[in-house]
DNA sequence: AGGTTAAGCGCG
DNA sequence: AAAGCGCGCTTAACCT
């Protein structure tokens, strides 16, 4: 068995990367002067301690609720946006230097300088690394290439096909939900899913008690987010935090979940028990996850492994899936003489390139072979497909 | 000079 | 006391 893969390459826009790069470092200059404007110091934004020596020592911001790590107060994003909220402006400087600067430190300034002679950037798939089974990418990473931001989007602009080619994105949709809905049996979550229907506004109709044609945007959100909590262990407490709300709320609004989705609470309580019989937990085609702290005398290293068993069979089950996919479409397109490659996979996403000439059978049969390449699931997968020069417009 | 850790943040 | 899973990369700070 290969562990460590080395792909064929993705080209890169050499002209447009230097474009961002004059464009972000005038921006970032910008944002410099304007944090001197308003700290009246002279130091270095990219030091943890001599930002934090500025905001809560000389500028004596209030430090009500703000983190604390090692050295003292955090000055991390949740951190400066909660300072923002107060209305100080630096706050809202800073969090834009602090993105704009990884975007350019990590990506525009670096990638270049790997490519190869022909403008092409290879990654190393690691196979047997990740916990969960996922894939692991390095030298450099291309699974955490920026897509949220604008500057983020116009990264991945920089990746495109080669001539005569086209880039083409094939993302699993909520492929972690519908594991956890295929192993709690629930089949209200099933049907949603088989027809095709907006789970997160599915939820939000629970949850608030109302058809979903009247769910509003914010309680779309709220469900969203309650929806991913629910695959990584997350506490009411942390869902408070993150939606804004207070802890009464937050408690009502899983056990209200809970109430509406029986199976489902069932079905982690479930986990965590066999976590704790077995010390292992499996994914849905068998594969363990050892979980050797399970039953820690430390409350904090118990709890965090507890987590780790409540979401290692869905992330897991997804890796095992992607996996065989891979596999299919790489002996069919072997089978069938295609000149396509699958030049890389971003866990629940593939990216091929594909000649002009071979559009239309890739079109023809890709949907078919990620979503028929398993029979064993109670839940239908669905995958969106969009193809285009970059990477950025087929995402 | 060179290696390691801590803080922070990019993605799914 | 802690509070959300899985990764890898960069910079500053610290250590030998």
């Amino acid at each position: 068995i290969l562990t460590e893969i080395e792909t064929a390459g993705i080209t890169l826009d050499m002209g447009k990367f230097k474009l961002l790069e004059t464009e972000l470092s005038i921006r970032l200059h910008q944002l410099e002067q304007q944090v001197y404007h308003e700290t009246k110091c002279v130091f270095n934004i990219n030091s943890p301690k001599q930002l934090q020596d500025v905001l809560f020592n000389q500028l004596k911001l209030p430090t009500t609720g703000i983190k604390k790590n090692i050295g003292g107060y955090s000055t991390d994003e949740d951190t400066l946006a909660a300072l923002a909220k107060q209305n100080i402006a630096v706050a809202n400087i800073l969090l834009e230097y602090r993105t704009l600067s990884k975007l350019l430190n990590t990506y525009i300034i670096k990638l270049p300088k790997l490519t190869d002679r022909h403008n092409k950037i290879h990654t190393i798939f690691e196979q047997a690394l990740v916990t969960s089974g996922r894939l692991s990418s390095h030298n450099p990473n291309l699974q955490n290439i920026p897509i949220k931001s604008d500057f983020g989007r116009r990264i991945r602009q920089c990746f495109i096909a080669e001539p005569n080619h086209v880039l083409v994105c094939a993302d699993y949709s909520q492929i972690e939900l519908r594991i956890l809905a295929h192993i709690s049996e629930d089949a209200s979550l099933i049907n949603a899913f088989n027809n095709n229907q907006d789970i997160h506004a599915i939820t939000a109709g629970e949850i608030f008690h109302k058809p979903i044609l009247d769910v509003t945007p914010d309680e779309r959100r709220y469900a969203k987010t309650i929806n991913f909590s629910l695959l990584y262990g997350k506490t009411a407490y942390g869902l408070a935090l993150e939606l804004n709300i207070d802890m009464a709320t937050a408690k009502k609004y899983i056990e209200t979940y809970f109430a509406k989705f029986p199976k489902v609470l069932n079905t982690l309580e479930n986990i965590k028990q066999l976590a704790r019989d077995n010390k292992y937990v499996a994914t849905v085609f068998g594969r363990r996850i050892y979980l050797p702290n399970i039953l820690s005398h430390n409350k904090v290293i118990r709890e965090a492994e507890e987590r780790l068993a409540l979401n290692a069979p869905m992330q897991g089950t997804s890796a095992d899936i992607i996996k065989i996919a891979m596999c299919n479409l790489d002996s069919w397109l072997t089978t069938n003489k295609l000149q396509t490659c699958i030049i890389l996979q971003v866990h629940d996403e593939l990216i091929l390139q594909v000649p002009s000439s071979e559009i239309d059978i890739i079109k023809a049969n890709l949907e078919s072979l990620m979503t028929k390449c398993i029979t064993n699931l109670s839940v239908n997968l669905a995958v969106n497909i969009k193809m285009a020069n970059n990477w950025d417009e087929a995402h």
